[in-house]
DNA sequence: GTCTATATTGGGATAGAC
DNA sequence: GTCTATCCCAATATAGAC
């Protein structure tokens, strides 16, 4: 097994600092609007460092950076659908959460798959596959919280859909707006849903 | 009153002809992806006349093509609202319109406000406003809709905002998964929630 | 209003010493 | 693995003739 990531940028290794300077920084400002040059400086890396570790340049670099988007909303998913073994509370809680990074990041810091994938979907085929596994993954972590929850199979797949598209479009929405209205209804309304099912 | 556009880039006067241009290509390549050079070789202007119409460079022309992305998506919103007077049949209706687009353009054309600001959030800030406007007109006119469908003011204003962020994602999760799945079962979902409030 | 030419900056990417 | 220097090109924006 591979030595465990530190969780912080400090002691972090020279790749794993590129990838997560890379993906702050595409989160707010976009693929296109990121540049290499402005990851190497950020991340206390070189410019030969970074094409050290990621010859495809950078869309392999981008690629990476959604993939650690997914990894960290994945584990984000994981731990509140846990920590409340009812989707009728855990759904708003989620979104409380994500309220909680945008305001605590004034407005600046949505979903890093999405602001990075957004604008790349005719030229970067490999960015575009990690958000697309990403997206499947938060599916199917739900999809089987609400399975263990009680909900037939079928319904908890097809719910499954509209919680990651319902938290998507709201978080997309506060950014927006600037307003946590949007993931706050957005929490209650997921919650009334599910519910209707029961 | 003012000369109605026409609605085909052939006849179009020179301003139209750049600012439909620049809200296509920034609806598939984002705001950062697209320049300004290519604006105007694509929309059969010169440099200069693109200076000429927007003194304010990209910005202003950015925020020009989330206005017009905003009256397009208002129209199709009133159009299908209107065709339909009971919600639970029309935001079916709604997902599937967007779901036929994105599948029509090979999964390029997403939201042009959503693809346009994206990435844009730190730096410009009149295109996030005319984003924001935009989402608002969108959750007043669905508001409307289902005050006008008998539902109590407060529910359809708090509907609104999941309608429009649920629609948001799901045409989002669509593009990137190349699939109607998501589209689909929003559509669904949200007539079910709506129809929860009756 | 339209056009061409150009100034200037920064982009991604590479080479090769260490 | 790290670092510096550099190539090449595209980006935004401007100037000024017509």
């Amino acid at each position: 097994m591979k030595t465990k990531a530190p969780h912080d940028l400090a002691t972090a290794g020279t790749r794993e600092r590129i990838v997560r300077t890379a993906s702050r920084l595409m989160q707010r400002q976009g693929y296109e609007g990121t540049g290499i040059k402005q990851i190497s400086r950020e991340a206390g890396a070189t410019l030969g460092s970074v094409y050290h570790f990621f010859p495809g340049g950078k869309q392999e670099l981008g690629a990476a950076a959604v993939r650690l988007g997914d990894e960290e909303f994945t584990e984000l998913l994981r731990e509140t659908l846990d920590a409340e073994p009812e989707p009728e509370k855990a759904l708003p809680a989620l979104a409380a959460s994500l309220a909680e990074g945008l305001r605590d990041s004034d407005w600046l810091d949505g979903c890093p798959v999405t602001s990075t994938v957004v604008g790349t979907a005719s030229g970067a085929p490999g960015i575009q596959q990690a958000a697309a596994e990403a997206f499947a993954r938060w599916r199917s972590v739900v999809a089987e919280s609400l399975v263990a929850a009680g909900f037939a199979a079928p319904d908890a797949a097809d719910l499954s859909h509209t919680v990651i598209a319902t938290l998507e479009g709201a978080e997309l929405a506060s950014q927006v707006a600037r307003s946590e209205a949007p993931l706050e209804a957005a929490g209650r309304h997921l919650a009334r849903l599910v519910a209707s099912y029961r």
